[in-house]
This record gives structure tokens, C-alpha cells and sequence, in this order.
DNA sequence: ACTTCCGGGACTACCCGTTAAT
DNA sequence: ATTAACGGGTAGTCCCGGAAGT
């Protein structure tokens, strides 16, 4: 089925980054194999690998996927909420998505590759929130940066947390993170 | 015929824990081969085998060793400097931590063995830390824990960030965290 | 709909022989993938298919390319030097010929469509050469043929000689095999 | 099963390189998988592997093998037959051994580890034969290094015949090999 | 009619955690 | 205590068919 249309492809592509995806949040990176990718396609083996050519484009394309998803928050507290909310663990997904961001940051830290992304990732995030809290506060307050790296740092931490099935107070932590938040 | 004493025995379990540290922090532990290991403490299989029955038992070995280590700090700000200093990325082997660190949260957060230890030793940081911060806050502040949780999440955030080898600014980080303790 | 000449078609078929031989001299049948050569003729796999129904077919179209180009000679010992020439160590695409010639004939000893091309081929050379020295010698020498075979025989040897670099001397050779050719 | 003798495993070694010999004898050196060397063993992919770390190796240690056998034979006739004899196309494993002798120089041309073994084994063999002819012939013969090259190629170059299949005259190419020794 | 190119799936070399015999 | 053996698993390759477009 040749010369079919850029959409196909990309969908294709997206089913495959979706399946992988799952996995990987079930079962990490590492303990996933790509047969179990091409069994939860449905595709074949040569199929998979047309699409990337290898784990470890596969996993870095995991990593970047969602990237560009607009921040859609205008102030800090709001943004917060957003991000702690993907991470929430009575949320249906809640875990494995923290699930998958643990292995992220494990597997970035191993792979030269995959550092950059993730780093320039969260750099990107971590600006966009800087700004956020430097419009509410007043004056030039130079602790902005600091603060927001703290609260995504701890929202990377929260995630772990959440992974391990730790008994998380998800209320107070966001109560206490929105304090943080104003330093 | 040799009937040794318990304490070489000891002994020789530490050496495994450390080399396999070494090479856990290095290499993390899906790519940390047991033959890495046996050759790292020039030891034979059988005997890292007679130590550790499993590689998961190495790994939760490795996970739970260090976790005796007295907190040693009588104030929240020492408390909290204390931690932010074993992954200083500008020391030698704070990276080598930082990257452990991570390794330990996503391994933790797919091994139903190991979450719990993992869990557990972070229950426990976190009700000392508490503690440090309810002596000197006035009257019985009951965000107390809450703070303790965000402050230590963050730490773990940061040896996630210092792990990739992103820029950080450490004293930044360290002053925001501080301020974040007080709430 | 194009009805195109089967002048074109032929040039086509050329050219993936062409780019098939230089593969196969460069890498041999085994390790030259069809993804190889399909990228070296700038053509699609499908095209390539079209020409040679299998890789099996392409080898075997290879090692019947050129065979039937005149022998151009009419004295042994210039119809030797001819061949010599052909895998002559200095010349640019002497090595490279040679090692096709390797590859066949340990092909051939294979493949058993092969196997009767080559012995054909070299039959057929054979016998020319051996009519050749026929032609110069007195009376009737029943050991022409005989001579052609061990002159041919040393030509492929020398050319597998000269396949894995070996440091020959290529003058020295060609007096000795003229020699041999005398008888 | 460990602490066995050096014997015990030098006679394992042994046979997998035999298993490995004939298999690479009837298919050649890349239709023949590591799968295939484990099944003739009868050993697990494992063990195979440890005596041999890549199938590189293996192929490389069956072109080494056999190398050091001694040449026995004091003139440059008896010599020559003794080799003719090893791919005797009557011989039960005459064509077997002509066809490794047309794999392993092929491989040779295409393999830089392989390469310098086998043009090393067929200096040391040519260097020899010479020396017998230089024995025999009167006087300081330059010519019989020459010559030696010669038979020795057209030998090479006889197994690639057998190799195929071809129909050969045994005898006849035996004069007329050793009428080439004479010059 | 003819090319393109996605899909398929068996296969390959090699690795790894672990056992058990010596 | 040592180490040979095990055997299932891993990522990735390869040749090729056949449907979809031009």
C-alpha cells in the first residue's frame, strides 16, 4: 500500500508513540521490549522500525511528544494546578503518567541522546513559569527563576512519589507548592 | 575448611554493595550487567550469586544500604543543606548520586519490591524533617508536613535535573529551597 | 501508460547491474543487502524487482555479465596477459575484480543455479585457450588442454591472491605462468 | 561443571570447530547461522559463545585451524600431490573441502582480521614449496619462487573447480601441474 | 501500464541472569 | 568457591509481496 497520504503516515506514527507510550508508562523503558511494542501495534517487526529506527529514537520521540502542548495558563497558580493535576494519583492515568516521568528523568541521565531534550524541556517550562510569577510580583523580585525551578523540581519529585504508590496528601502538597510558589 | 568470621563475610558483602553502586550510579540498572559487577569486585559469579541470590536483590540492596545514616542535623536549613549537597553537581561524585537517585525512583516505581523500601525510607526523611520544622515554628503549625513534603520532593526534582547535567544554579536553588521551608 | 522502448529498458537493467557488480566487488553477495542496491541505482525497490525478480536472480545476472565479451586474442600468452590484466593489483579496480572473482566462484560452489554458469564460463574459456596453445604447438599435443586448465586455474587463484592484498609479484607471476603455458 | 581440565576444554573447543567446519564446508560462511553451529554441537547458544565471542571469531578459528599441520613431504612432486589429493573431487570429502577453500578466500577479501591470516598461511606454504624446488633444480634458480606462486594458485584455484562441480581431469591436471613445477 | 513504497515476519547475531556440577 | 553450561530473550535486518497511486 504505497504512496499514501502524508495523514496516513502520521497517523500511523502517532498509533505506534501511542502504544509505546502505554507501555513504557507500565512498564518502563528498559522492561519493555520492542516485540511487545509490535504485538500492541499490530503491526509487524519492519513495519515499527520504517517508522523508527531504532529504541532509542522511539523512546526519545516518547520524550518529546507532548512537548509543544500549550502551557494555557495564565497565572502561576493555575499552571501549577495544571501540571500537578496530570500527576494526581486517583486520576485514571494519574500513576502511570508519573509512572513515565520518572523513567524519563532515570533514562535521560544515562542517555546523551535523550539529556538536551529533556533538559531543554524542562528549561522551556521552567522559564515560561518564571514569567508567570515575575508578573505577579512586585518590583524585579531576581528570586523568580529560583522559586520556579523549586516548584517544578518538586513537581518532578511529586511524580515520583506519586510512581512508587506512596501515600501522598495530593491537597496539602498542592497547598503547600502554592506557597512555595510565592516564595 | 576456611569457616571464616562473620565479619569478612560483612566484609565482602559491602565490597559487592560498593562496586555495584559505583556501576548502578554510572550505568544505571538495566544496563549494569551481573558479569559488570562480578568483574568490578573480581569476584566470581558464584560468590556475588552467594551474597545477593538475584540481581534484584543487589538492587534492593543497594537502595536500602545508606539508609541508616544518622540525619545529623538539628535545624531544617543544615537538614536540607546536608541533602543538596550530596548532589552538588559541581563535586566529584554528585552527579554519580544525582543519577543514582533516579535510577532508584524509576526502578522503584515498577518493582513491587523495592517501592515500598523506597517509600518507607522517604516516609521517614520527611516525618524527621517535619519534625525539625515544627520546633521552630510557633505553636503547632499543622503545614508543617506538608512543607517537608514539597521541600523533599524538590530535592529529589534536583537530583533529576543535576542528573540530565542541566545548568543549574545551585545556591539559587539552595536560597529559594530555604524560603520554601518557611512556608 | 508509458509503453516505454525496450531500448530503455535494457539501459535500466544495466544500470542496476552495474551498481549491483561495484556493490558485490566492494562488499560481496552476502553482505550487500538489496536495500543496497536499490539506493545505489537511485531506483525504487519495486523497479529493482521488476528487473531481477530476487537477489538470487541479480547475482546470477552479475556473474553472467561480461562473459560473453570476445577473448580478443589471438597467441596464449597475450590471451594471458589480457586476463592477468584484468586483476592486476595496481590497477584502480584490479582489487575490487579480483574480489568479485572470489565471491563468485565461492558463490557458485553454493548456489546450485550458479554452479553451472561459472563451470560453463570457464569451460568455454578453456577450451579457447587450450585451442590456443593448440595452434602454436608442433604435431598434436594432448596436454593443451590440460596446460589451459592448470594456466586458467592459476589466474582465478592468483586473483583470490590478490583479493586479500596479498604482496605479489605480479611480473614475476606473469613470466612464470607464460612459462607454464609452454608446458 | 567447573575446574575441568585444560584438556576438557580444549577438546569442547575442538568440537565446535569441527561441527563448525563442516557445516561452513557444506553452506558456506553466511549461510550458516550460530543457530546451526549450537544445533550440530548440541550445546545452548551460551556455551557456544563462550569459546567463541562472535561468529567473526569462529569463522576466523577454522581458518587458523589445520594451519600448523606439518607439511611432510620432501620433494616438490610429492608435495603437490599430497595437496591435489585434499580436494580430490572422488574423495569423500574432497568438494567438501574445496568449497571451504573458495569460502574462506572469499571471506578473506572481504574480512581485514581474516585477510592477513590467510595470505600469511599461503606465504608460509608457497616459501616452502619453493624451497623444494630451489633443492631440485641446479644451480640458483630466481624463478622458483615464481614458480611455487604458480602451482599454488593454480591449486587454489583447482579447489574453486571442484568447488563447482566442474567436471575435472584429475590426472591430467596433476602432469600438467607438475610440468609447471619444472618450469 | 508501470512505478512506488508500506507492510510483513522469519531470521540473525549476540546477551544475560541464573544454576549446578566439580 | 569456581566456572561451564544453559536457554530464553533482545534489538535489529533482510528479502520480498502486493496494494495504492500516477
Amino acid at each position: 500500500m504505497p504512496k499514501v497520504t502524508p495523514e496516513y503516515l502520521d497517523a500511523r506514527r502517532r498509533e505506534i508513540l501511542v502504544a509505546a507510550r502505554t507501555l513504557f508508562a507500565q512498564k518502563g523503558f528498559a522492561r519493555t521490549s520492542m516485540a511487545d511494542v509490535v504485538a500492541a501495534t499490530g503491526l509487524s517487526t519492519g513495519s515499527v522500525y520504517r517508522y523508527f529506527p531504532s529504541k532509542g529514537d522511539l523512546v526519545l520521540a516518547v520524550c518529546e511528544d507532548g512537548q509543544d502542548e500549550e502551557f494555557g495558563a495564565d497565572t502561576p497558580v493555575a499552571a501549577v494546578d495544571r501540571l500537578l493535576g496530570n500527576v494526581h494519583p486517583g486520576r485514571e492515568d494519574g500513576r502511570a503518567h508519573a509512572r513515565l516521568v520518572s523513567q524519563i528523568w532515570a533514562d535521560a541521565a544515562l542517555d546523551e541522546r535523550l539529556a538536551p531534550v529533556v533538559a531543554g524541556r524542562h528549561a522551556g517550562l521552567r522559564d515560561l513559569l518564571a514569567g508567570l510569577i515575575a508578573q505577579e510580583s512586585p518590583g524585579d523580585d531576581p528570586s523568580a527563576r529560583d522559586r520556579a525551578e523549586v516548584v517544578l523540581a518538586a513537581l518532578v519529585g511529586y511524580a515520583a512519589l506519586v510512581g512508587v504508590d506512596a501515600p501522598v496528601d495530593h491537597d496539602g502538597f498542592a497547598r503547600a507548592l502554592v506557597a512555595a510558589l510565592r516564595g
